[in-house]
DNA sequence: GTCTATATAGTGATAGAC
DNA sequence: GTCTATCACTATATAGAC
């Protein structure tokens, strides 16, 4: 019986739409903005190039929309940081919790990294607002647990930069990373999740 | 008296070099290798498109002229790791001149980050050769130290990794570090190098 | 909804006058 | 050595058939 259904999206709409996404995903972590072409997303996600566009309006859009869930999802792990748990365990927890993110999401990390790099002009003003409301947040935290004696006092907001930067390394970095410790099959992540333990262990003992 | 000078660069041949390199350094480093136009570069130089590309064959000979000095400026004070110094002073002397060179050669570390970030595609093999093998060099320096006792016994690779990763992060991800620490103008390295300091102070004592 | 064909603008590079 | 004009090519986006 036709004329039921409205507007509800099929099922290969949405699968069209997740598959556009997730080309865009590798193409942008890699080439950047300007440097990916909408030919590559169409190709990698089996569309033509109006197909693409039949699904989103333009090139920037694909862009914004994968940058705008991105930052959220990406300090998930800092939100979690618990007031009220121990606070080693809590860091050591949201330090191990990024490193793995950099190991299954290294195309996200990649994307963020593009676009702060070249001055954030996508996600803009939301790095000042939003990110620095968080930090700002997790800051008292941290304060507090150095005023009570339980972790070393350091600068916490460096603190939270030495994480990102650390964990971060790994994905942002990664054809680096594998060059150097040779072995190309290796996989560089257990080593590296031993090494950030004993460093973060060691610096934040009082 | 003509005729005496042959081919001696003239003085504005030089300066005009220089110029571009700048130019291109500046954009290059902000918007990448496909996201920089020659417009950019020949209107930020003050020379017409053309006249740019009577100094230099093409945008790519551009770039890597300015890659391939880079890579070297960059290890120098990992080659200066001297062996025969003390162990904790060497290492530190390492982190503090590469924490001065994000302070002073921001673009440069910009423009190597988004060159690894891409997959090294111009940078390409040297990273496993030069690169590695200057780091192999310097393990070696490490485990000796390690192996002495004189700094606590890590993984000798993912120390300087996160040597790297640590430093290079005010460069690279500038924006972010200043939108987080808020108040807009202050230097954010002074209490970057104190952090610093005191992270590889604590996570290199035995 | 998906395709072929094409409009329109931008970009790297060249030709040739001065 | 430097400029104006322009070529050849690529890329985003649209029109319109099916």
């Amino acid at each position: 019986m036709p004329g039921l259904q409205t507007k509800p999206p099929s099922r290969i709409q949405q699968e069209n739409r997740r598959a556009i996404l997730d080309a865009a995903l590798d193409a942008f972590s890699t080439h950047g903005f300007r440097g990916t072409t909408l030919d590559q997303i169409a190709e990698k996600a089996g569309l033509s190039k109006p197909n693409l566009l039949y699904y989103f309006p333009s090139k920037e859009a694909i862009h914004t929309e994968l940058l705008s869930g991105l930052l959220d999802t990406w300090l998930d792990p800092l939100r979690a940081l618990d007031p009220a748990g121990d606070p080693k365990a809590e860091l050591l927890r949201y330090v191990h919790r990024k490193l793995e993110m950099s190991r299954e999401m290294p195309r996200e990390s990649r994307l963020f990294a593009n676009e702060v790099l070249q001055g954030a002009p996508h996600l803009g003003p939301l790095l000042g607002t939003g990110l620095k409301a968080l930090v700002d947040e997790k800051t008292v935290v941290l304060r507090a647990w150095m005023d009570e004696g339980r972790i070393a006092r350091l600068h916490p907001v460096h603190l939270i930069f030495s994480i990102w930067a650390l964990t971060q390394h790994y994905a942002d970095f990664d054809v680096q990373v594998r060059a150097v410790l040779g072995d190309e099959g290796t996989d560089p992540y257990p080593e590296a999740s031993l090494f950030i333990d004993t460093l973060f262990t060691k610096l934040l003992s009082p």
